[in-house]
DNA sequence: CGACCCATAATTGTCGACATTCAATGGCGA
DNA sequence: TCGCCATTGAATGTCGACAATTATGGGTCG
């Protein structure tokens, strides 16, 4: 496990405790356990597999069990942890096979937000949308791939949100923490980056135009790309070769 | 809150456990509780909002609250309960709303599932379908609506099984178990059960024939009739009168 | 030298108790 | 009579301790 102390970085974990809708749904102290851990996993600081001592965590929040207990059950309900009956929780480890599945979900899903915002969206809505793209533009420009990760996700939950149907966006919430981690391997890669954000200018553009079935294949063959970019990551080529 | 005893019938808790997986996940003591208040949701023993006192259910099984804790943050994570910080769990509550918010989901999903299905399965897996689908004809024959009920989600279960897809299966289950109680009540409409059974020998039928297309098709519209029978039903007379 | 087994240490699941917070009841005032 | 507020009771979240189970390491045997 790792010894880093207990002071995660401030903007990335509020969108974390978003996706994990951590806000008014648990005490504080199970929220920073959930959030320390999630964020060690997305950032790679937790590895697949490590277990998740349940006493070293309780030591280092200066809690006891309880809230570690409670906070693991949360992660473990996105995906991000296993939980067996008397083993030890561990850091949840990923097939190439099961991120192919969440991609083949993702990409079908995230075609219907396409259709659902592009019929909802609200000019102001399309105002804020262009504002977000054009700091993710800055981003990438400025080849700050962390800035331009975490810029994207908040991207793709606001226009979840803005299509309006509340399942959907759960769904997808969850489905996205899972593959947090790889996304960020894979955006690292030479050329990943503007590709990236060709694609979310291509859908914005579609989107204003009130073109719903061209956002949403947009949508689809982006996420497309992206289990792409994966499939050709460290993170693959470790798993082919294990 | 119910007053019956501690003795869910057995072939349902079966079905239960398998949707909210729990077989190796938990300890019985979590999952003799999560079982019990989760058929008791589904039945409609435990309402919709009525509170889930966590001191009452321990006495109830003769065990502390810890367990119990457990057992309703699982079911939490699967839409049937809710759970605020320092607030009494309460069984959960839909809006209308949000139960097409889920059927259009499940619709698309669904869809998906009718595909891979007609895609993957072996001649033995169909035999297999079309025994629980006998099974089913019978019980809608002589009226038994809850048996019925039953067989269809343990073949909705298979067949997103045989699809292959875990993560796809993962979320159709979540999705089934929310709405569990609106398909029992839609179900018991007069001529709900022969449309029911029509209906899914169709799609048997179109995956027999290898038609994928034609599955999905039938799958999807089959989807969008069991949500008009639910809005056709006295719950959702209630929710808008309410 | 490697595999198996047993004893020890560590970790889990559970419990009852406690302070804090919430909800419900009754009293007060308008 | 109705609405608001304080008081009382109940429920929650947390804690440290305990028995039961698991993981670890050393020792033995083949």
């Amino acid at each position: 496990m790792s010894t880093a102390p207990a002071a995660p970085s401030a903007d990335r974990s509020i969108e974390l405790v978003r996706l994990l809708k951590l806000n008014e749904r648990r005490e504080p102290s199970v929220v920073q356990v959930a959030t320390w851990v999630g964020l060690g996993i997305i950032e790679g600081r937790l590895r697949p597999g490590e277990d998740l001592n349940s006493v070293e965590l309780s030591h280092r929040f200066n809690s006891s069990r309880t809230p570690v207990r409670e906070a693991l059950m949360l992660l473990e309900s996105e995906g991000l942890v296993e939980i067996r009956a008397r083993k030890r929780p561990r850091v949840a480890a990923f097939t190439l096979e099961r991120v192919r599945e969440i991609y083949f979900v993702r990409q079908h899903l995230l075609a219907l937000v396409g259709g659902l915002v592009t019929e909802k969206a609200t000019d102001d809505e399309l105002v804020e949308l262009r504002a977000r793209l054009a700091q993710m533009e800055a981003d990438a420009a400025g080849g700050d791939v962390d800035s331009y990760f975490w810029g994207h996700v908040a991207l793709q939950e606001r226009m979840t949100q803005i299509a309006g149907n509340e399942t959907l966006k759960g769904i997808l919430d969850s489905l996205a923490l899972r593959t947090l981690i790889l996304r960020h391997a894979s955006l690292a890669q030479p050329g990943r980056l503007a590709a990236s954000v060709a694609d979310q200018l291509r859908i914005f553009e579609a989107i204003q135009n009130r073109d719903g079935e061209l956002a949403a294949m947009l949508l689809s063959r982006a996420t497309v790309a992206a289990l792409r970019a994966i499939e050709e990551s460290d993170w693959s080529q470790r798993q082919s070769s294990a």
